[in-house]
DNA sequence: GGTGCCATGTAACGCGTTACATGATTAT
DNA sequence: ATAATCATGTAACGCGTTACATGGCACC
């Protein structure tokens, strides 16, 4: 979905050919290894705009070089980008391949929860170290994407290290709770289980 | 990814059908809206498990209720599961919704940054709100798993706002710089064009 | 002559979504 | 009766991925 808007903000800029907006795209994030784009998705995603109808291509024989689609926004694109643009995002949060693990975890008692918190508290703290450092070589006058993409990672690591002491906390005091149950499968007509009641 | 592999646990704890599936998923994360998965998720996972051999399913004619299929983990779906629960997640921070919008904004001179900023700020400020109300009612006791998501979606949340206040001062150094060009298309042998240089 | 970047794609797959369809059982 | 929930799927699409294939041009 982003990467689809990106593009049509990049043609709104000035119609492009697709390697042209691949490497846009990537200067427009502060690098390629910043935010990652294949080609083929760059192509697949055209493909999809034109037939939606919100850019048109116009084929160039080239001279010099290899023939080329030109892409340009239609109005329908134009006013797309925009209402991307305008409205907000709503943070999709409480989509968390940790908290799943960890729940998963409690509710198979196959793998230590604890496990699972050191194992990502160290690869966090690993990436804090990383971006850090990043950071600290990045230059704010001519680097202004990869500053602002550095701060909001680290600003996340950091929240994301915060809550697993959090975590580790809830876990030592269920520590004290007696344990769950895990859920038997009924016969029959299955009632909706609940998992550590 | 995520629910794949949370399938596998449940799966783990005892072999289950489809719409158990569906069930058990819906309290492993604390209710269905909180993480909403759809049927057709189950069926069409369940179904490439299968295929990939990481889980078998047996029939049984349904006595009383209709026929149903018993899904069960196979060696290599238990070991995936482990291997899934034992790694940690290398975060994709990076890829930022917000952050593409203010690129895009400064490329292309269309839409005034801050009103992407503002407008996000707000639905922020939004979600925080509705946040931390569902937060009060949330019963320590009985609903970990709602606390603990609640919890990480809320330093989340103050996370954006905090970065969005340090993006909005970075504007206010930017607007005393000289206006950046947009970038013009070359002829013949384009050169990877940079943008915002 | 080879390496590397420019440039264009296709095919197939994984995850997730919406929409649709069908029918059984249970509670009111 | 009928509404809700249980229960099972199919079809088609969007976004993203990996892998593969092809060829031009530039520089050393």
């Amino acid at each position: 979905m982003s990467v689809r808007n990106a593009l049509l903000g990049l043609m709104a800029q000035q119609p492009r050919h697709a390697y042209e907006l691949y490497a846009a795209f990537g200067a427009l994030v502060g690098g390629e290894e910043v935010w990652e784009v294949k080609p083929a998705q760059i192509y697949t995603t055209l493909a999809r705009l034109e037939e939606g109808g919100l850019v048109t291509s116009s084929t160039t024989s080239g001279d010099p070089g290899p023939e080329r689609r030109i892409y340009a926004l239609t109005p329908s694109g134009q006013s797309e980008l925009t209402r991307w643009l305008t409205e907000p995002v709503i943070p999709l949060h409480e989509r968390d391949e940790v908290f799943l693990k960890l729940m998963v975890c409690l509710a198979v008692r196959d793998v230590n929860p604890r496990r699972v918190l050191y194992a990502q508290r160290s690869a966090l703290y690993q990436e804090l170290h990383d971006l850090t450092g990043r950071r600290a070589e990045a230059d704010p006058h001519t680097e202004l994407a990869r500053i602002l993409l550095l701060d909001q990672a680290i600003m996340h690591t950091e929240a994301d290290l915060r809550w697993l002491d959090m975590v580790e906390a809830r876990l030592d005091d269920i520590a004290r709770q007696p344990v769950p149950q895990p859920v038997t499968r009924s016969r029959g007509r299955p009632r909706k289980p609940e998992i550590n009641r």
